[in-house]
DNA sequence: TATGAATGAGTTTTCATTCAT
DNA sequence: AATGAATGAAAACTCATTCAT
């Protein structure tokens, strides 16, 4: 019973917490990280200022908490979309397609990223986040040479080019100067990776009992 | 004599407005531009705070002013490698290189553009100052086309392309996470936009008659 | 409830806008307007700096908040006294000797007036309580004209006359330069109006049953 | 020698305080005092900021010479009135005539004195001078005694009446709102004044020969 | 003597954070 | 737990005054 009481209460205040993170994203995001007043947040989530500071400890503190937040979501977003998608074209699609799409949605924060995410005293979540990124790309592209729809080459390089040129793509879209379409940006990145590992469409991904390299 | 005395004091508040500049680029690079006070810069520079408004009207009018002399110094030198570079490839090995070199020495001022170039008011600085380079990039790609080493095509997104992994590469660096020399980094993104522009080294740049790898 | 609980909010408002408006009435008062620093004032209140921003805009709001305040209270002051008050002498004598006496309550909103009052931004409100006053004692005169007491003529020119005696005695009390008391400053006043505007005693004042002008 | 350099240069001297104090009462009127930087007056005396200390210890100084200035071409212009003016009733008209003139004239000073000149700090200078103007208009009354124009009596308060009367139509007709001539207020001033000190206009103005009180 | 660049104390206002209710 | 009134540190900017030239 007592359990099940302080159960509750976590429920209740992760409830709280969630809420306040949301109205944040959307606070920072439109107004910057410098001109939105903590009480602009409070305000947006319904509460009352002081009730923030029973949540977190600064401003400071929800900012890191909603990009850790929105990190998890997008995460969560890829997986979803991977597991449905086969073969590396399918899969770095689904990849490459997922954070355009994601972001787009959230615009705040990622203008938040974009600026504050890169103030001196956050630099270093920013990039372990960038860094949590390519690292995911690289396991995508270590998995199709595993299945043999790749030769085994070092992928760092590719890897971060890829997510500059999907970071880029971003940046014009939210800045409103895109000429393309997420489609568009998306092929254009994805062919130009795949063409530079040497990816051979013929190679169909994965087709059962088929030898690896044998061009 | 007049006309002396008027050069002179010319010449003083130059003079000045660049020292005020020069101290504004370390202390925001190191502090961001949030973090730091008029007082900040005014100690940086060795005068008092008043000075700071004698020759700038404002911190932003600082800020504006040292993007514009930072990009004036970055056209002068990436003007005067292209000059004595030849061929697509050497000429655009010099346009990467001079980029990647430049801001590496004006970590500051990268800073600065990556943090407060992104907020909303600068936007539009920002964003013109990234496409002038762009458009740098084309013009480079278009001349290869006059001099019959590339085939006509929209150049676009290749050149949004090689930029954005130049900024990637110069954020890994600045942020000390690089992991290549600027010479690779270079290289990389050299080889794969020709790559990609369907470049075929053996169309020997302009020597008239000489063929290269005839593999 | 909840309407109690606003109603209660409402009043602790007020209570503090009061208190701070009779902060700045004694600090304006003493040391002039331009010298009085927001600190002051809040200091004087007994509050924080910082608080005075929660009841007033700036520092101009309070002087005219503190303007509006006491017309409240003069024009109260005044209508009370004239309830009690029969005649057109009498009814004069309320009317300066009120204000004489409330002035010089409130010498420090009487010097707010003399100073900031007529700076430029604030002559036009100044200049509306001025001539509400003349309105006044125009309404008081032609009060006297319809009973009878006085013979109809245009009371504009005397009516400022009156007023700007009032002035001048208060000036000069409040300067501490003053050489009779209220009742004689009040007194040479309304002698030296009602012989202007023709006025004799012998006429008593609304005697009922009497006619007009029988001299 | 030395004796007519020392005097050329106390000319020089002389003649720069004036133009800045000329400058000043320019500036100040339309600014008022606060808003007025020294700079503002330099600038309207055609000299450098640092030339205005070489003459003037501080702002107030300057100040307090303009208002000395003013005071002295007041008084001369009165001078110069009452000369030509023969008996109490031209005497007074030139006397209050002379004063609407030249603050006509004057705005500038006379918005200067109306503000600052009551600031605390200011209070006793200008209080000093109101006092030399009722004295003046006393002995006006007190000639016009001696000369059997008038009973012998106490002046002081309808001096001050005069003068409070003759402030308010300035500050009317300065603030654009006065609705009579300026003559007309003269008029009706003088009128008042005379009416109360028991002036009976065919008593012809020093007729030779003539005893005093034969009312 | 004249200058005007340099100074830095001083002012208003904002807003993250606290804490009594 | 929730509130929001109160706080006061901090920051941008101004301008009277000084002083080296």
């Amino acid at each position: 019973m007592l359990a099940s009481s302080k159960a509750r209460k976590q429920v209740l205040t992760d409830f709280r917490r969630h809420e306040i993170i949301a109205a944040a994203l959307k606070t920072f995001g439109s107004k910057g990280f410098a001109a939105t007043r903590a009480e602009d947040i409070a305000a947006q989530a319904g509460i009352a200022k002081g009730t923030l500071y029973l949540y977190f400890g600064s401003k400071e503190d929800i900012y890191v908490a909603a990009v850790q937040h929105a990190m998890d979501q997008l995460n969560e977003r890829v997986c979803g979309r991977l597991q449905s998608a086969e073969g590396i074209r399918q899969r770095i699609t689904a990849f490459i397609t997922a954070r355009l799409e994601f972001w787009l949605e959230q615009k705040s924060l990622y203008r938040l990223l974009l600026t504050i995410g890169r103030e001196p005293q956050h630099r270093k979540q920013t990039n372990a986040v960038l860094r949590a990124s390519k690292q995911s790309m690289i396991v995508l592209l270590e998995e199709a040479v595993a299945a043999g729809e790749l030769n085994p080459q070092p992928f760092d390089a590719i890897a971060w080019a890829a997510l500059d040129m999907l970071r880029g793509a971003n940046d014009r879209r939210l800045d409103g100067v895109a000429t393309h379409s997420i489609e568009e940006d998306a092929r254009f990145i994805i062919d130009l990776t795949l063409q530079f590992v040497g990816y051979k469409e013929s190679r169909s991904p994965r087709p059962p009992g088929t030898s690896r390299d044998d061009a």
